[in-house]
DNA sequence: TGGGGTTAT
DNA sequence: ATAACCC
C-alpha cells in the first residue's frame, strides 16, 4: 500500500481525468473507492494526491484587532489608516463605501462618520497573527502562513485519522457544515466527498476556537489543494465558509472574471498576459504552453497555465518563525543624511527590540531605499552586509549600546546606496534584520566542543565567562 | 498607495 | 541585489 503515495502523480484538483486517475490506481492496488473501502485504504498523505487543505482569511484583520482593544469602535464604521490611506476598514464602514486601499480623503467624501485609527505600527496586529497560526497549529502542525490575516492547513492526515475512529455506519451520517460551493449534492459513497466533509467539520472548529479564544472571526474555504481552498474561502464573505467538492472545481475557477484574480498571477504576469490576448480562464487555459513558456519562461508558464485549470500541487510548507524582521516607513521627502540617520534609529530601534524577544540572532542587515520618481512601484534599492560577531554578540542583550555599531554600519550601507554629495530625494527607507540563527543549534561537527555554554574554554574564560559570550562565539565560528 | 512578508533568479 | 509573488 505504501506506493501508493508513490505511484500516484495525479493532483486530485478535481480534475475529471485525474478523478479518474485516481480511482484506477486505486482498483490496482486492491481499494475501491466505495464506503467499503475506506477503512481498508493507506490514504496517500505523503504526496500531492488526494489532499484536504483549509485556508483560514481573517475578516478585515486589522479592523477586528482594533475593535478588540477599544470595543467602542464595534457599532461604528472604522477605517485602519496608514499614512494617506484607509488600509483595511470594519463591515460597517463597507456599507457606506469605504473600500481597502482607499485614499482617507476619498473615504471621508464617501463615509464623513468614518472613525479612523493609526495602523502603521503592526505591533499588536503581528502579536495576535502569530497567536491565530499557533492556535492552527494545535490542530496540525503543517500551518502556512500567508500575510498576517491568512493560513493554510494541511489537514489531510487529521481527516484520515478522525475516519479511521468511525464505525462503517457512521460513514453514511457525516455531514458538512457551512456551504457547499454552487450548492452541489453530496454523494456519501464518494470517499473524496466524505473526506472533504470531514475537512469542513474541522475548519468549522478552527473557526469557533478561533472565536471563543481570540474573540476573531474568519472565513475558510476547504478543498484539494491550496488554490482551491483560497478561492473556495472566498465565495461566502464574512465569517462563514465553504468546501468545494471535486465536480465543481471548473465552476468555481470559471467564476472568476479575469486571470489576475488567480493566486499566483500577478501584476507584471498579467500585463503580459493581456499583451497575448489572454483575458479570461477559458483565454489561459486554451492558449498555446509553447508560445506562454517563451514569453514567461518555462518556469512561470507551466504553473500558471496549470493554476488556470485549478491545479496546484504546492505543498503546505509549515512556516515557522519568521526569516526576517523589518520595519520601514515612507515619508513625502528626505533629502539630508542626518534626517536619513534619524529615521534609521528609529527603525532600528523598534527591530532591537523583536530581535531581543525573538530570541535568535540576525548575522544579515539590510537597508532599503526607493528614491522619489525611480519609476514609483518597484523602484526600491537594497544594500546588504553581514554583521559583524561582536555586534552580534551585543544583540538582545539590553545591557550594551549595539546601537551605534549598528547606525554606523546602516550608514554606510547608505552611503554606498546613496551620494551624500550630490541632491537626493528618498521616499522610503527600511531595515531588516535575515540570516537568522538560533542559539544552542548543537549540531554535529567538528565544532561541537566550542558551542556548549557549560565548557568555556581558556581562549575567552578569562575576560567573560559568562553563558551569552559563550553562545556568541559559537555565532561567530558557525558555518557560514 | 502601506507596512509588512516569501521565494526565485 | 533585484524581481516576482502574497497579504
Amino acid at each position: 500500500m505504501e506506493k501508493l503515495g508513490v505511484e500516484l502523480e495525479v493532483e486530485g484538483s478535481g480534475n475529471e481525468e485525474d478523478y479518474e486517475a485516481w480511482a484506477m490506481e486505486l482498483a490496482d492496488v486492491g481499494a475501491a473507492g466505495s464506503l467499503q473501502g475506506v477503512h481498508d485504504q493507506v490514504l496517500p498523505t505523503q504526496n500531492s494526491s488526494s489532499r484536504v487543505i483549509v485556508h483560514v482569511d481573517l475578516d478585515c484583520f486589522y479592523a477586528q484587532v482594533e475593535m478588540i482593544s477599544n470595543p467602542e469602535l464595534k457599532d461604528k464604521p472604522l477605517g485602519v489608516q496608514q499614512k494617506y490611506l484607509v488600509v483595511t476598514c470594519n463591515y460597517e464602514a463597507r456599507k457606506l463605501g469605504v473600500k481597502k486601499l482607499m485614499n482617507v480623503r476619498v473615504a471621508k467624501e464617501k463615509c464623513p462618520q468614518l472613525v479612523l485609527v493609526n495602523g502603521e505600527d503592526l505591533t499588536r496586529y503581528r502579536e495576535m497573527s502569530y497567536k491565530v497560526t499557533e492556535l492552527l497549529e494545535e490542530f496540525s502542525p503543517v500551518v502556512e502562513r500567508l500575510g498576517f490575516d491568512e493560513n493554510f492547513v494541511d489537514l489531510t492526515e487529521m481527516v484520515e485519522k478522525r475516519l479511521q475512529q468511525l464505525q462503517s455506519d457512521e460513514l453514511s451520517a457525516v455531514t458538512v457544515l457551512g456551504h457547499v460551493y454552487n450548492n452541489q449534492s453530496i454523494n456519501l459513497h464518494d470517499i473524496l466527498h466524505i473526506r472533504l466533509l470531514v475537512g469542513s467539520q474541522i475548519a468549522a472548529e478552527m473557526r469557533e476556537a478561533m472565536y471563543n479564544r481570540l474573540g476573531l472571526t474568519g472565513c475558510a474555504g476547504v478543498a484539494s489543494n491550496k488554490l482551491l481552498a483560497k478561492l473556495a474561502s472566498g465565495v461566502f464573505k464574512p465569517n462563514q465558509q465553504t468546501v468545494l467538492l471535486p465536480e465543481s472545481c471548473q465552476h468555481l475557477i470559471h467564476s472568476l472574471n479575469h486571470i489576475k484574480e488567480i493566486p499566483g498571477i500577478g501584476c507584471k504576469t498579467t500585463k503580459c498576459l493581456e499583451a497575448l490576448g489572454i483575458n479570461s480562464v477559458h483565454d489561459l487555459q486554451t492558449f498555446s504552453s509553447k508560445i506562454l513558456e517563451k514569453e514567461l519562461g518555462i518556469s512561470v508558464a507551466q504553473r500558471i497555465l496549470k493554476l488556470s485549470f485549478g491545479e496546484d500541487n504546492s505543498p503546505v510548507i509549515p512556516s515557522g518563525p519568521p526569516q526576517s524582521f523589518s520595519e520601514e516607513d515612507s515619508f513625502k521627502k528626505c533629502s539630508s543624511e542626518v534626517e536619513a540617520k534619524k529615521r534609521i534609529e528609529e527603525l532600528l530601534a523598534s527591530l532591537l527590540n523583536r530581535v531581543c524577544r525573538d530570541g535568535r540572532k540576525p548575522h544579515t542587515v539590510r537597508l532599503i531605499i526607493r528614491r522619489y520618481s525611480s519609476g514609483k512601484h518597484h523602484g526600491r534599492e537594497s544594500r546588504q552586509c553581514s554583521i559583524p560577531s561582536h555586534v552580534i554578540q551585543k544583540l538582545g542583550t539590553g545591557n550594551y549600546d549595539v546601537m551605534t555599531p549598528m547606525v554606523d554600519i546602516l550608514m554606510k550601507l547608505f552611503r554606498n546606496m546613496v551620494n551624500v554629495k550630490m541632491p537626493f530625494h528618498l521616499t522610503l527607507l527600511s531595515v531588516c534584520f535575515c540570516n537568522l540563527k538560533a542559539l544552542n543549534t548543537t549540531k554535529k561537527g567538528p565544532m561541537d566542543y566550542y558551542l556548549t555554554p557549560s565548557l568555556p574554554t581558556a581562549s575567552h574564560s578569562g575576560k567573560h565567562s559568562f553563558i551569552l559570550e559563550v553562545t556568541s562565539f559559537d555565532l561567530s565560528v558557525d558555518t557560514k
